[in-house]
DNA sequence: AACTTGTAGATATTTTTATATCCATATGAT
DNA sequence: ATCATATGGATATAAAAATATCTACAAGTT
């Protein structure tokens, strides 16, 4: 059996060989490397197939198409497209189509994706599809602006109780959830048995209260101070750090 | 001038030839690309090479860094390794030291990178050497914890004016600073020449507002609302989403 | 003085993410 | 009925980002 190869390369990738004496004549040579093969017909085909998860960015933004679904769901749409879809949340159409078939949204050849399917589709990956209780540590400013935002209960999240060391806090009610002082925090946690804690307390205490966390059994933090918490491998910390934000907008600013 | 090649090829991207009739004896071929280069000593050096920009990924790290840079130079500090920052941080220490690289920070073979210097190296890099005034449109709450916040003064950032509409929030001072009625905006903005944009307003009124701002000249918008606002190519927009943050930690909670 | 070690510096490689291309198909226009 | 067209599906390519490797060096240790 004969082989024939088509070979074209850059030139530019020959290497001198290291010429130990100065008489040797020189010689050349470059390293190959295959990276792309023949669509389709390659005879080992599948040798190199691997299934790959959902990347975290399309995972950040599939809420993003939700909003819009959740819209023209309202409007009695059926299908929406993702063209449609990227003119709303000017994501380019192609990473669009390819986040939504990765969550395994239903679509209709040539006329778009079914919107309920989608958003069962992506509530179901989320998690958003039923409640998760949490509770909310620190009622402050950004504490009281959290619990005030209706908006959670789509996202999965209904945040039943709030703790706070402030005493002219404590006790108060926002948005109808009670804040507890922290002190009580062990004791409501097991008994309601929650496992998503929101923190949203100052620097100095992240720390102390995140290791109360652990101990009571929390399983997932989602951290709004700036600091990195110190935590065993089973906790999932989510961190949200304004800076980086204000830091990119600069840059960009700054660009142009 | 006789040039040696030496190739090693995988066998699996070798691909068959269409064969157009049947008794054409079958050909094979396969395609090369070149990826890689052997280190140093390319005769074509040069050729490729291309200034690149500064990652947003890495963009968003500075301010992590920043944060244990100031507190070592408070301990005096003169010197401080990327092993040490990725303690600090848990972002791995490759990683550190490229960002810090990436921005011309000074360094000391063997020790670590100068402490004043990195921070100078980075405050300049985001513009956060000087202060940019800036106001912000909608206090509620989050707009009151944002106002409330004083590190950002640290982060080149002072807000000068808020606005809002309601009417028991319009007159107040919130940290210092007064809050207009929205009405007034144009005439603020103008008088104090400002650029800068903090958007903590509802959904509904992000847009409207926005044109509004783009009018008067505003070049940087930084949305807290969950919608995309539509300006023209010169501002710039930094996209603060809330969700996304908790759709990450609820994936991870997932795959747990 | 010789050796060990931890670090930045430079480059290479791998992984992840985004974008492009091509195709089959269903829809609507002609 | 035929055709043009917009779309998802599948795959390929490119770009961005993370991680790994190797070297030179300076500071300590023996």
């Amino acid at each position: 059996m004969i082989l024939v190869f088509k070979i074209s390369v850059n030139i530019s990738s020959i290497k001198e060989v290291r010429t130990l004496t100065k008489n040797t004549p020189k010689e050349y040579y470059m390293d190959i490397k295959i990276s792309s093969f023949p669509r389709g017909e390659n005879l080992f085909m599948g040798l190199f197939s691997k299934k790959k998860g959902i990347s975290v960015q399309t995972v950040r933004r599939l809420p993003q198409y939700l909003r819009v679904l959740y819209d023209r769901h309202a409007y009695g749409r059926l299908l929406v497209s993702s063209t449609e879809l990227a003119e709303e949340t000017q994501v380019p159409p192609i990473v669009i189509k390819k986040d939504l078939q990765a969550v395994g949204a239903p679509s209709k050849m040539r006329a778009g994706f079914k919107v309920k399917g989608t958003i069962a589709a992506i509530e179901t990956f989320l998690g958003w599809d039923n409640l998760n209780k949490a509770f909310l540590i620190g009622a402050g400013h950004l504490g009281a602006a959290l619990l005030g935002f209706s908006g959670f209960k789509n996202h999965g999240l209904e945040i039943v109780a709030a703790f706070d060391t402030h005493p002219e806090r404590v006790g108060n009610e926002i948005n109808g959830i009670h804040v507890y002082h922290t002190a009580q925090m062990k004791s409501v946690i097991e008994e309601k048995k929650l496992q998503i804690a929101i923190l949203t307390v100052p620097v100095a205490a992240a720390q102390g209260i995140t290791d109360t966390l652990v101990a009571c059994g929390v399983k997932a933090i989602w951290n709004f101070a700036p600091v990195k918490l110190n935590v065993p491998p089973d906790v999932a910390v989510q961190q949200e750090d304004i800076a980086s934000g204000l830091a990119e907008l600069c840059a960009r600013l700054k660009a142009k």
